[in-house]
RNA sequence: GGAGAGGUGUCUGAGUGGUCGAAAGAGCACGCCUGGAAAGUGUGUAUACUUCAAAAGGGUAUCGAGGGUUCGAAUCCCUCCCUCUCCGCCA
C-alpha cells in the first residue's frame, strides 16, 4: 500500500511512475488525495470537539467534588449536542477512512526508474544470459518421460490421492527433492540467512500484510472452517513476522531463510505448458527474505539476485536474469528480477525464481518500521526472492543431464543425494 | 470438545467510574560519581493522526478488538478474538 502523504506530495510523479505499470485508474490518484483531505478536516473537527467535551467532563467532575451540584448540572445540559456531534463525525471519519482504505489498495506499487514500460512478458529485459544451453540428441525426453522412465515423480498417483498437480515423489526422486531443499538451506544460511520453520496456513490479517489479499484472494487455498489461507510461498508468514514491529536501526538487514511446500490454485490455468512439472498446486520452495534499510534496499536486491544466480552456476544449469517490465510485475514490487533455466528438451525458458524488492510497500500494511538516525520511526523495506523453487529445477536438471548412461547428478548435489547417477 | 482463570507500556505488575497515557520496579538511553567498572545517583524512555505550531509544545485517539451505558470508562454491560490451568482426545 503507498503512502498517502507521498502520494500528496508526489502527485505527478506518482501517475508518471504509475503509467509505467500500464496502471488504467488514474483518477484513484486524486480521488485519494481529496479523500485525505476530507479525512483530515473531519478528524480536525471531530478532534476540537472531543477536545471541549473533555474539558468539560473534568469540569463537572471538579464542580461535583467541590459539592457544587447545581453547576455541574448546568453543564452537563450542555453536552448533548457536543455527544450527537461526535457520534456523527466519528461515522462520518470511518466511512471516509474505509472509503480511502478501499482505494488506496487498488493501487499498485510505483515502479522503480529502471523498470522498462511494456505490457507483456515479451517486453521484459534480458540482463543477462550465463551458461552453455546443452545440445541433446534428437531422442532426448521431456522431463516427465524421464520422471516415468526412471520412476522418479508419479503424477497419476497423485491425482488418484488429490487430484491434478500435486505429484508423488518416488525413489530417487523423492530423495532428490530432499537433497535441493537441504542444499538450498545450506547456502542460505552461509550467506547470512537465518532458517526459521513457519506455519503452513496464514490467517487473514497476514494475507493482507503480504499484499495477497485482497489482490490475489482467488489463488490461495482456504480453510473456511477455521478461516486460514494455505501459504502460496513462505514470502507469506517469514515476512509476517515482522508486522507490528519497530526494530532497531542496527538491527537491519533482518534476514531469514526457510523451507516449506507452497500451495497454489492456479485457476484457469491448463494446457500442454502446464504439464508434468511445470506448474503444480503444490510445490516445494527455499525462500530468502530480507527487512532492509531504505538506503540499502536496491543493494540487498542485488545481491540477492547474486545469491539465487550463484545457486544456477553451481547446478550447471544455463540461467538468464529478466528485469520485468512493467506490465508483467507483481502488484506490489517496484522491481523484481525473474530467473530462468533453459529447459532443454522442452526448448523454453522455465521460471524458477523471482525476487523483488517491495520498498515500503508491504511494510506501510505491515507496520514494519525502524529506528532512524534521528530517532524516529521509518517505514522498512522488504524483498523476498525464492532460492529455489524446485519443480522447474528438477525438471531442467533431468532433462539437460540427461545421457545414455542415466541421469548425472550435479556435483554439489552428491553430498547431498549420496548417488551420483539416476539410472 | 467440557469446566475455570485471564488479556494494562520493552518486561514484571498496580489500578473496580473523574486528579489515568496510566503507580511501582526492572530494563534501556544519556549525565553525575569512578583511575576504569560495579554499586550509587539524576534525568529521560509508547504509537498514530493533526489545513494548531518554526520549534519547544498543544489537541485527539489507543490499557486484546469492536460496540454500548455515562457529562466522564483501563475500570460497568454486550459480542468477538486470543492466552493459560484442569479434564477429555491425541502425533
Amino acid at each position: 500500500m503507498l503512502q498517502v502523504s507521498y502520494i500528496r506530495d508526489n502527485r505527478e510523479q506518482v501517475l508518471e511512475r504509475l503509467a509505467v505499470k500500464n496502471f488504467k485508474q488514474v483518477n484513484l490518484v486524486s480521488e485519494v488525495i481529496e479523500l485525505d483531505d476530507k479525512r483530515r478536516s473531519t478528524q480536525t473537527s471531530l478532534d476540537n470537539t472531543s477536545a471541549e467535551a473533555n474539558a468539560a467532563a473534568k469540569q463537572i467532575g471538579e464542580l461535583m467534588r467541590a459539592g457544587k451540584k447545581d453547576e455541574a448540572e448546568g453543564l452537563k445540559a450542555k453536552t448533548g449536542t457536543w455527544k450527537e456531534d461526535i457520534k456523527r463525525l466519528g461515522d462520518q471519519l470511518a466511512a471516509i477512512e474505509e472509503e480511502l482504505y478501499q482505494k488506496l489498495v487498488l493501487l499498485p506499487n510505483l515502479p522503480h526508474s529502471s523498470v522498462p514500460k511494456g505490457l507483456t512478458p515479451e517486453e521484459n529485459e534480458v540482463v543477462l544470459e550465463n551458461g552453455a544451453k546443452p545440445n541433446l540428441p534428437e531422442s532426448a525426453l521431456p522431463h516427465w518421460e524421464l520422471a516415468a522412465k526412471y520412476s522418479l515423480i508419479d503424477f497419476e498417483l497423485g491425482v488418484k490421492i488429490t487430484g491434478a498437480g500435486f505429484p508423488v515423489y518416488k525413489n530417487k526422486g523423492a530423495k532428490l527433492q530432499r537433497a535441493l531443499i537441504n542444499y538450498f538451506i545450506d547456502e542460505a544460511e552461509k550467506a547470512g540467512y537465518s532458517e526459521v520453520m513457519v506455519p503452513l496456513m496464514v490467517n487473514e490479517a497476514s494475507g493482507f500484510g503480504t499484499s495477497q489479499l485482497p489482490d490475489k484472494e482467488g489463488q490461495m487455498y482456504f480453510v473456511n472452517e477455521d478461516n486460514l489461507y494455505l501459504i502460496p510461498t513462505a514470502e507469506v508468514p517469514i515476512t509476517n513476522m515482522y508486522r507490528d514491529v519497530i526494530l532497531k536501526g542496527e538491527d537491519l538487514p533482518m534476514k531469514n531463510c526457510g523451507h516449506t511446500p507452497c500451495f497454489r490454485r492456479e485457476a484457469g490455468s491448463y494446457g500442454a505448458h502446464v504439464r508434468g512439472l511445470n506448474r503444480l498446486h503444490q510445490f516445494d520452495k527455499i525462500e530468502i527474505v530480507q527487512v532492509a534499510h531504505p538506503d540499502k534496499s536496491y543493494e540487498v536486491l542485488e545481491q540477492m539476485s547474486l545469491h539465487v544466480q550463484g545457486l544456477l552456476q553451481n547446478l550447471g544449469l544455463p540461467y538468464r536474469v529478466l528485469r520485468l517490465c512493467g506490465g508483467d510485475m507483481g502488484f506490489g514490487s517496484a522491481l523484481t528480477y525473474d530467473m530462468e533455466t533453459w529447459s532443454a528438451a522442452q526448448q523454453r525458458w522455465l521460471e524458477v525464481s523471482s525476487v523483488s524488492n517491495f520498498e515500503s510497500f508491504q511494510s506501510n500494511r505491515l507496520k514494519l518500521r525502524f529506528r532512524n538516525a534521528e530517532g524516529k520511526t521509518q517505514l522498512a523495506h522488504t524483498l523476498n526472492g525464492s532460492a529455489l523453487a524446485l519443480p522447474r529445477i528438477v525438471a531442467t536438471l533431468l532433462e539437460n543431464n540427461q545421457t545414455e548412461k542415466g541421469i548425472k547428478i550435479p556435483e554439489v548435489l552428491v553430498p547431498y543425494t549420496k548417488f551420483e547417477w539416476i539410472d
